[in-house]
DNA sequence: ATGAAAGCGCTAACAC
DNA sequence: GTGTTAGCGCTTTCAT
C-alpha cells in the first residue's frame, strides 16, 4: 500500500487513547445511548485529542450510502443551468450531502458516459436532465433518479421536477396579444426536442382557439445558442417584409442572439422587431433593449428535484411529478402596438 | 444491514462463475501479467455476463484514493466561476476524475463547511479559491490543494493557477490612454480584499511612472455584484461633474451596474461616461453598449487547475505558479477621445 | 499460474 | 455496559 494517503487517526486510535474497545469507541460516537456517561465523555475526548474524523469512505462500504449526488446537466456554464446546479446544491449542502457535477453538451454519449461514472462513484441518487435518445439508460440506472427538464414527459413512471412549460408559452402568448401583437413568429427548440413539439402544440392551440390559422405561423428552427437565434433571425428576416415583426424564442440566448441580427441588419427592437425571450437568464437585463421572457425558476428547480431525491432516497413517498409555475418578465424588447388599451385581451379571443 | 443498496455483482460472483478463486479474478480483472491467457478470457467473459461492476468504494478504502477532486468557488451561478467549473470539470472527466462543486458566497463559514465536507468525503485534492480569513485551513487541508484566485497571493507555498491581475490592469489602462481616457475612476473590488490592493497598487504605479498624481484619483468601492456597481456608480456621478467620465469597474458585473445607473441618471455611455469591465463575462455582449473588458481566462484557469491537481496527486513534480494572461476585448462601451490618433501612448507617457 | 488469507475502517450482531 | 467477532468488496502479500 504505498500510495497511501499520510494516516488520519481512526476510531482504534481512539478506542485505544480512551482505553475501550474499538466497538464502545463507535457507540460513544455514534451516539448510541448504551453506554456509561463517563466512558462516552472519555472518549469523546480521546477522539477530539487525536483528531479523529470518521472515514466516510468506510462508513459507505459498510452502509451502502455515501451521502454523494449526481447532477448532470447539459452544460454548467449556460447561466440557466448554473443556477440549477446551485439550487441543488444549497439544497444538498443543507442535508450534509455533496453534489458531483458533470456536463453532457447534450450529446448523448457524455451524459452515458457521465452517468456510468455516477455508478461507479456509487452515488446515492442522481438528477438527470436526460438527453433524448439515452433516456432508456436511466431506468436501469439502479438507484433514485430525478429528472428534471422537458424530456421528463417521456419518462412518467421517474420522478420530475420541471417548469410549466404550456403555462409559460400561454403566458407569453398572452402579454403578446394584450400588447397587441396578434401574429408572433417562433424561433424553435430543436427539431426533434420534445420541448420543441410541447411549445409549438401549444402556440398551436392558442391559435386554433382564437379562431386564427395555425398554417400561416412563421417558424424557424435553432439550436439553443447566441449564434443560431441571430441565424434563424436573420433567414426569417430574409423571409417575411412584415413590420412590425413580433418574436418569440424558445430561449433567452437564441432571443439575444436574435436582437444582435436585428440590429445588424439595420432595424430597431423592439421598434421594428419584437423579441420575446424563454428562461429568464441574467444577461437579459443588460440587452439592448433589456429583454422581456418568460423567466423559469431556474434555482428553485433544482432545489425542489434535490428535495425529492433526498426524499427517495430515505424512502420516504413523495409526489412523482412536480411542475413549477413561470413568470412574465416585461422588459423592454416589445413594443405596444395596443395604443395603450392594455389588458386582457384573451377574453375577447 | 437493513438500509443497503439492491445488491450488484461482486468479485466473488464473478469468480465463482468463472470457476476461479476471487484473488485470480482481481488478477484477471486488473491487467496483471501472472496469469494464463485463458483463464483471463474466462474471468473477463464471466464479468460481463453478470455484469459486473467494481466497487469503487471498496477499492478507495484500499487504496487511499477516491478519483473524486473538490471545487470550491464563490458562486457556481456566477458566470466566471461557472467559466472556471466548466475548465475544471472538463478536465477532470478526461481523466476519469469526478469534481465535487461547492459555493461559498465568500463566506469564510461556508467555505469552512465546504472543507470539512470535501475531506470528509475524501477527495484527492481540492481547487479552492479562498475566503481571505480562512486561508490557513487549507495548510492543513491534508491532500493536494491548489489555489485559483488573487488570494493565492498569500499563501506562496501552496500552488496556485491565476490570471495576470497586474497585466491585466496595465491593459486597460494602456488601452484608455490610447483612446485618450488619462484619468480613469475606479469602482474598486471589496474592502480588505487582497485583489483591491493589488489592483490599485498597480493603478498606482501606472500614474506615477507617467508623472501622474495617484492622489487625485476617483475611487469608489463595490461589492463584485451588478447592484453594488450600480449604487457605486451612483455616488460617483454624484461626486463628480467631470464629463465625460471613464470608469475602469474591477470586474464586469459591476460594470453592468455602472452603466445601468449611467441610463439611470439620464446619461449616455460611451458619449458621457466610458466604461471598461474586468472578467469577460458572456453577459457583455449583449449590454447596451456592449462592455470593453479585460477578459480572464476563466476556463483556462480552471483546466490548468485541475491539472496541476492531477500533476500534485500523481507525485510528479510540476511548476508551483502558474498565470495566464488576461486579454483586451474591445466592444462598445469606451469613447475614442484621441481624435482618431490612437496608438502607443504609453511611450510617450 | 493460482489459492488462501490478511486487512483497509467501520458497524452491528452476538456474547458476557 | 462493554468486548469479541464477522463482514462490507477489494487488492496484495504469501504460500504452493
Amino acid at each position: 500500500l504505498q500510495n497511501r494517503k499520510p494516516d488520519r487517526p481512526t476510531i482504534l486510535h481512539v478506542a485505544h487513547v480512551a482505553h475501550v474497545s474499538k466497538s464502545t469507541a463507535a457507540r460513544a460516537l455514534s451516539g448510541a445511548t448504551n453506554i456509561r456517561p463517563e466512558t462516552r465523555a472519555r472518549v469523546l475526548a480521546a477522539a477530539k485529542s487525536v483528531g479523529y474524523e470518521a472515514n466516510q469512505l468506510a462508513k459507505s462500504l459498510r452502509s451502502g450510502r455515501t451521502g454523494m449526488f449526481g447532477l448532470v446537466i447539459p452544460d454548467i456554464a449556460n447561466p440557466f443551468w448554473a443556477e440549477v446546479a446551485r439550487g441543488a446544491q444549497d439544497r444538498a449542502a443543507q442535508n450534509d450531502a455533496s453534489l458531483l457535477i458533470f456536463s453532457s453538451d447534450w450529446k448523448a454519449a457524455r451524459e452515458a458516459s457521465h452517468l456510468r461514472a455516477l455508478r461507479k462513484a456509487r452515488v446515492d441518487g442522481a438528477i438527470v436532465n436526460p438527453v433524448e435518445d439515452s433516456i432508456d439508460a436511466l431506468g436501469r440506472f439502479g438507484t433514485p433518479v430525478v429528472l428534471i427538464g422537458s424530456s421528463a414527459e417521456r419518462f412518467p413512471e421517474l420522478p420530475s421536477v420541471g417548469s410549466d412549460i404550456a403555462q409559460g408559452v400561454r403566458l407569453g402568448l398572452n402579454h403578446l396579444l394584450s400588447l397587441g401583437h396578434t401574429d408572433p413568429a417562433i424561433l424553435a427548440a430543436p427539431i426533434g426536442r420534445l420541448a420543441r413539439a410541447r411549445f409549438m402544440r401549444v402556440v398551436h392551440d392558442f391559435f386554433v382557439e382564437r379562431g386564427r390559422d395555425p398554417a400561416g405561423l412563421l417558424v424557424e428552427d435553432g439550436e439553443y445558442t447566441v449564434d443560431s437565434g441571430k441565424a434563424a433571425m436573420r433567414r426569417l428576416l430574409a423571409r417575411t417584409t412584415r413590420r412590425p415583426l413580433c418574436v418569440f424564442a424558445a430561449n433567452d440566448l437564441m432571443a439575444l442572439g436574435a436582437m444582435l441580427a436585428v440590429r445588424e441588419a439595420g432595424l430597431l427592437c423592439p421598434q421594428d422587431v419584437s423579441i420575446l425571450g424563454f428562461d429568464g437568464i441574467p444577461a437579459g437585463v443588460f440587452s439592448h433593449p433589456s429583454l422581456s421572457t418568460i423567466a423559469k425558476p431556474a434555482r428553485q428547480i433544482g432545489d425542489r428535484a434535490m428535495g425529492l431525491l433526498l426524499e427517495r432516497v430515505r424512502g420516504h413517498a413523495s409526489p412523482n411529478h412536480m411542475v413549477l409555475p413561470c413568470e412574465m418578465v416585461a422588459r423592454a424588447s416589445l413594443s405596444d402596438l395596443s395604443g395603450g388599451r392594455r389588458g386582457q385581451l384573451t377574453a375577447t379571443g
